[in-house]
RNA sequence: CGGGGUGUAGCGCAGUUGGUUAGCGUGCUUGACUGGGGGUCAAGAGGUCGGGAGUUCAAGUCUCCCCACUCCGACCA
C-alpha cells in the first residue's frame, strides 16, 4: 500500500490531484491556473501527439502553425463565436515596460499601448480563416487539410491540473472543402479518428455521438463528440469535431469560384483534443495504489529490478539483464533496468508502481540459482515466477493483455454506470448516483436547460446511430424519437 | 464576481491566555549495518514565521492595511 496517499472512496478529486503531482506528471506552477509538464507527464503527451499526428497524416492532414496572437476585431466577426469565448480571453494591450519611477520594479509603460488589442488565442477560427481567405480563390484549391499543435489560453476562473487549465496544449484541425456534404464527412471521419485512438491506444471507450444545441461549440453547426466515463461516475467529453457549415467562411469572406464560374462560400470543419485527454487517461484506470496506463502509452512499458547483497552479485544479475533487456527492446519493447544503488528493491517497486509502469520483472540470487525471473503485472498486482527462457516470449504478451483488459475493464466500469430512465422522479434520484443515464429528451434546448439547472446535469450526446425509440421526454412528457446521454460532466 | 479557509525549513504541519535559543514528520547530506514490497541507527545542513505599519519591556501569537494561494458557487475543452 502507499503511504498517505488518499483513495478514490475518501475523496476522488484529492485522489486525482495527489496522483498527477506524486507520479511526476504535472504540477501548479508560478502562474495560477498554469501548470508545468513535467517530464513523466510529457513523454506520456509526446507518445499521444506522435500517434495522433500519423493518423492526422495518414487521413491526408498536413501541419501548419498559426500565430499566437489575434486581433481583437477578428473576434467578432463571428457572432456566436465571440459570445463563446469573449469572457475568458487573455488580452495584449502593450508592448513595453519601464522602470517604476514612484517605486520599485516595472510598470507597464503607458505610451507603448496598441493601437488594436491582440487576443491570446483561445481557439484559432479566426486567424486561420483569415488566411485562408488569401489561400482560395478557386475549386481547385480545396481542399484545404490543416492541422497545428499548439498551446491555447482560456482564462478559466477554476482550473484543475490537465483537466482544466488556463493554458493548454492541443491540437487543432481546419479544414476547407467546396461542398458541405463534403465537410460534414471530414467532421465524422475525424471524430471516428478520436474515437479510434482513445479505444486502441489510450483504452478508454467512449460513446460516440452529436452535441445538442446548447452545448454546441460557438459558431458550430454541427459538434461530434466522443464522451468516456469516469470511475466517480462522471462523463468526460475527450474529443469535438465541428461541421461549422459557411459561418467562417462568410464572417472572413472566404469564397471560391465552382466549376459552373459561380462565387460560392467554402465549407468548414475544425475538430481538436488537448491535454485534458491525460486526465481522461488518469481517471479511468488508475487505483490506490498509484497510476496504471496502458502499455501502448507508457514512457516505461517494463521497469526491471535487481535484488542483491554484495556488488559482486549485482554484476552477475547486471550481464543477465543486459540480455533481457536487448532482447525486449528488439521487440520495440521500452524497457527500464533500474540498478541504482541509491534506492532499495522495495522503493523501486512502489515507485513502479505508483508511476503505471505495465510490467514489472524482479531479478535476484534466488532467480539465479533456479533460472527463474519474477514478472508482475500493475493492472491486476499479480506477481508469477516464469522461466528466463521465457522472458522474450512472456513480456510482449503480458503487454498486449495489459492493453486488452484496462479496456475491458474500463467498458465494463462504464456499462455498468449507463442505465435507461424514464421518469422524471426516477432521473432526479439516478443522476445522484452517477454515470450516464439513457433518457428521452424532447428536442428543445428550454427543457435542456431546465433539467441542466435542476439537476446540473446535462446532454453529453445524441447517438449518432442510435436506436430510434419513440417515447415520451423524461421532463416534459412531449414525444421523442430517441435516448439521448445525460450525465453530469468535468 | 459572491462566500469560506490558509500563508511558519524543499514538502506536509504543530506552536496554548503574547514570555528565554521557533518545533515535529518527511525529504536532503555523511557514515555504519542492511537489501525478495517504501529499512535501522547515529551525526548533520536547512527559517526574511507572506509583506508593511502599529500596540508592548517583549509579537509566529494582538490590531490595521496590503498581497498570494486555495476550497465552494456562477462560467467552461
Amino acid at each position: 500500500m502507499a503511504k498517505d496517499f488518499s483513495t478514490r472512496e475518501e475523496n476522488y478529486s484529492e485522489w486525482y490531484n495527489e496522483l498527477v503531482y506524486r507520479a511526476d506528471l504535472a504540477e501548479n506552477s508560478a502562474v495560477r491556473g498554469c501548470m508545468v509538464i513535467k517530464p513523466y507527464g510529457y513523454a506520456i503527451w509526446e507518445t499521444m501527439h506522435d500517434v495522433l499526428d500519423k493518423m492526422f497524416k495518414n487521413t491526408g492532414h498536413v501541419n501548419a502553425y498559426f500565430p499566437l496572437f489575434i486581433p481583437k476585431s477578428f473576434f467578432s466577426r463571428e457572432a456566436e463565436h465571440v459570445e463563446g469565448f469573449a469572457k475568458e480571453c487573455a488580452v495584449v494591450t502593450h508592448y513595453r515596460l519601464k522602470k517604476n519611477e514612484q517605486g520599485d520594479g516595472l510598470i507597464v509603460d503607458p505610451d507603448a499601448k496598441l493601437e488594436e488589442e491582440l487576443i491570446v488565442r483561445p481557439t484559432s477560427e479566426t486567424i486561420i480563416w483569415d488566411t485562408y481567405k488569401n489561400w482560395i480563390q478557386s475549386y481547385r484549391d480545396l481542399p484545404i487539410l490543416c492541422n497545428q499543435w499548439a498551446n491555447v489560453v482560456r482564462w478559466e476562473m477554476r482550473t484543475r491540473l490537465f483537466l482544466r487549465t488556463a493554458e493548454f496544449l492541443w491540437q487543432e484541425g481546419h479544414t476547407a472543402h467546396a461542398t458541405r456534404e463534403e465537410a460534414e464527412a471530414e467532421a465524422q471521419k475525424m471524430i471516428h479518428v478520436y474515437a479510434d485512438f482513445a479505444e486502441n491506444y489510450m483504452a478508454i471507450p467512449v460513446v460516440l455521438g452529436v452535441k445538442s444545441p446548447n452545448e454546441r461549440f460557438a459558431g458550430a453547426l454541427d459538434t461530434y463528440c466522443i464522451e468516456a466515463m469516469m470511475q466517480d461516475g462522471k462523463a468526460l467529453q475527450a474529443g469535438t469535431s465541428h461541421f461549422l457549415g459557411q459561418n467562417f467562411a462568410k464572417a472572413f469572406n472566404v469564397q471560391f469560384l465552382n466549376k459552373d464560374n459561380k462565387l460560392e462560400y467554402v465549407w468548414a470543419t475544425s475538430w481538436g483534443v488537448s491535454t485534458r485527454l491525460m486526465g481522461a487517461l488518469i481517471m479511468t484506470h488508475s487505483d490506490d495504489n498509484g497510476l496504471v496506463l496502458p502499455p501502448k502509452l507508457a514512457p516505461i512499458q517494463v521497469a526491471i529490478v535487481p535484488i542483491y547483497k554484495q556488488l559482486e552479485q549485482l554484476a552477475e544479475i547486471n550481464a543477465v539483464v543486459e540480455k533481457i533487456q536487448k532482447g525486449l527492446e528488439a521487440q520495440g519493447i521500452t524497457v527500464k533496468y533500474d540498478n541504482r544503488d541509491t534506492q532499495k528493491p522495495g522503493w523501486k517497486f512502489h515507485e513502479y508502481e505508483f508511476k503505471g509502469v505495465p510490467v514489472r520483472l524482479a531479478i535476484g540470487a534466488r532467480d539465479l540459482e533456479n533460472g527463474t525471473i519474477e514478472m508482475a503485472r500493475r493492472d491486476t498486482l499479480e506477481k508469477m515466477v516464469i522461466k528466463l527462457d521465457e522472458v522474450q516470449t512472456a513480456v510482449p504478451k503480458m503487454l498486449e493483455e495489459i492493453q486488452i483488459n484496462l479496456y475491458n475493464r474500463a467498458k465494463e466500469m462504464r456499462i455498468s454506470k449507463t442505465r435507461p430512465v424514464d421518469s422524471w422522479e426516477e432521473f432526479k434520484v439516478e443522476i445522484e448516483k452517477g454515470g450516464f443515464l439513457l433518457a428521452h429528451w424532447d428536442g428543445t434546448p428550454e427543457t435542456e436547460q431546465k433539467i441542466k439547472d435542476e439537476t446540473k446535469a446535462t446532454i453529453r450526446m445524441v447517438p449518432i446511430d442510435g436506436v430510434k425509440e419513440v417515447g415520451k421526454c423524461v421532463y416534459s412528457g412531449k414525444p421523442s424519437q430517441q435516448r439521448v446521454y445525460f450525465a453530469r460532466a468535468y
